[in-house]
DNA sequence: AAGAAGATTTTGGTATACCAAAACCTGTTG
DNA sequence: CAACAGGTTTTGGTATACCAAAATCTTCTT
């Protein structure tokens, strides 16, 4: 019983289940839970302080997210999929994002566009700060950003979930960037053409640095030698 | 207690829930449950004979499907949603589809190809029988016989949501298409780019299909006067 | 008769108990 | 000593009990 005594009353605004799911999510990013590793749900409620059913919705959240795989009656396990399946998932998320940008470039509102700026300009503050994570989620919300930009809410949210599914795998790489200056210069670009509402020249700079992500990815695969 | 007796043994190979999903959805998409409708777990875990468990879960994979909506703290409702975020969808689906048949004409095999001719065979002989529902799922299956020749899981498994979630719309739209000898030209027209393999017809010949269903569906919510 | 305050019911959220299948341990046997 | 059979433990799936918030109904007041 280490988690906190205090019983939080139902019926919450933000759930417990995502409450906990959240918890989850960090701990694998993090690497508290590795790849491969069970997900009992009865230890890890217990650890939590919560009793099962919580913790079940919450593992089926991230099985959902696609960041753990059910098995049928065995523990759930942290995902750990192959280069070729991401490799697929990023060719979506590509073409996501292609899409949002396109789509933002005809229907978002100047206040979706400064949005976007403001975010692409916290991205390059905190670029040289020590905070290597917080750095990286705002990179990240620099593409959500795109994304509701589009002003389509079932592609941004279709789009968050393919984040989310390679938030762990984009976090490994963005430490291991060789050069990482080259993130602000593509950020740049897919900004300038965003703001000039430039449909082709968004999809070719987004071509452009999800391109170096499939590649960051491959090395990442190649040294890990999985 | 109107539902079956025997209890099922636990551990099956299709979950329990899953098939508690299947059912809400047929009764969703034949109308049984109208959209707006009221879901309330309770009754109709006794009306299956099941208990709330795993009713719950499959609310929450229907939700995911986004056939239901989920209020906290309030029962979930059969999804009802406005003409706006159904054009969203149709779009997203759109682009999923141009991509799955541009990666379908660069990955599929031969076997792919043979597969998605046969189900486009099959439609052809099903479509002037009076089995309307039949016809319609021999259409769906033709959809997803091309992102399953993508040869790209995510993307087909993402498609797939896609098209359960617009499967209620996309069903009550087939059946008043006014001229619905288009449908078997249009694909037709799909088939015959995907099996030259010629990327930019059969994204032509996707947006001409798509484009009409976006229009049959503005059409329906129009008489419906939603 | 209309509105408000309070009691009752309904309902989803959570905790817990029980079951069977799978995994694990152990002692026996060839 | 290895391999197998049996029982024990572990674990996810399901059912059920309980709780509090929301909705609904009742009744009292004006």
């Amino acid at each position: 019983m280490a988690g906190n005594p205090e019983r939080p009353s139902p019926m919450a605004e933000h759930s417990l289940p995502e409450h906990i799911a959240d918890e989850l999510r960090r701990d694998i990013l993090r690497g508290k839970l590795v790849p491969g590793a069970q997900i009992k749900e009865r230890d890890n409620a217990a650890e939590m302080g919560v009793s099962r059913t919580p913790m079940r919705e919450a593992i089926r959240i991230l099985a959902q997210e696609g960041l753990v795989v059910l098995r049928p009656a065995r523990s759930p396990l942290v995902a750990d999929p192959p280069f070729d399946e991401i490799a697929d998932q990023v060719v979506v998320l590509l073409a996501l994002e292609k899409l949002s940008g396109d789509l933002a470039c005809q229907h978002a509102t100047q206040d979706d566009m400064d949005r976007v700026r403001a975010v692409a300009d916290r991205f390059e503050t905190t670029f040289y700060t020590a905070d290597r994570l917080a750095s990286f989620e705002t990179d990240m919300e620099f593409h959500t950003a795109i994304a509701a930009a589009s002003r389509n809410r079932a592609l941004a949210e279709t789009h968050r979930a393919y984040l989310a599914r390679l938030w762990r795998i984009r976090y490994l790489t963005s430490r291991r960037r060789r050069n990482r200056a080259t993130v602000l210069d593509q950020h740049a670009a897919i900004l300038d053409a965003l703001l000039k509402r430039d449909r082709v020249a968004v999809g070719a700079a987004l071509d452009t640095h999800l391109g170096t992500l499939t590649e960051d990815i491959r090395q990442l695969f190649i040294t890990e030698e999985t």
